[in-house]
DNA sequence: CTTAGGG
DNA sequence: CCCTAAG
């Protein structure tokens, strides 16, 4: 019965050593920017100082998915990247992801604090959506 | 290309 | 996150 067949090995992202990151992720600040100060492409360069430029959701992203989510639907992921942030690189593919990794981190471990605080009001959105339509 | 599922 | 499969 399948032994312990476990390619990936790691369950994180990064598939053991690929590490294929530096791709297209440099400019993607999300539909609402604090403020219009970016383009410094004079020094520092790799250091960033940086707000959330890749990798990484952010409560900012999930409450957008979330609201996105509330009013189209799962599905149209499509849609929602075009509608919410068509900056960035954040495909359906990631949207889905984060969706159902967010789900699996809410539902049924009631007792989690997850990464970024997310508010009472996104957690109660997720549940409430996540409730709504089981898509399993 | 987009959605859906698994690793 | 990355890959694979089906539409």
């Amino acid at each position: 019965m399948l032994c312990a067949s476990d390619y990936i090995a790691k369950s994180g992202w990064r598939h053991g050593s690929r590490v294929r990151s530096a791709r297209e992720r440099g400019t993607w600040s999300i539909n609402i920017e604090p403020c219009s100060r970016d383009l410094r492409s004079t020094s520092e360069g790799q250091k960033h100082g940086s707000r959330r430029n890749n990798d990484h959701w952010t409560s900012e992203e999930v409450k957008e998915l979330v609201d996105g989510v509330s009013v189209y639907g799962v599905g149209p992921w499509t849609k929602l990247k075009n509608e919410r942030f068509p900056i960035s690189i954040r495909t359906a593919v990631h949207l889905k992801d984060k969706w159902r990794n967010l789900v699996k981190a809410f539902t049924g471990n009631v007792k989690r604090r997850i990464s970024p605080r997310l508010d009472k009001d996104c957690v109660e959105k997720i549940k409430r959506l996540a409730a709504d339509y089981p898509r399993k």
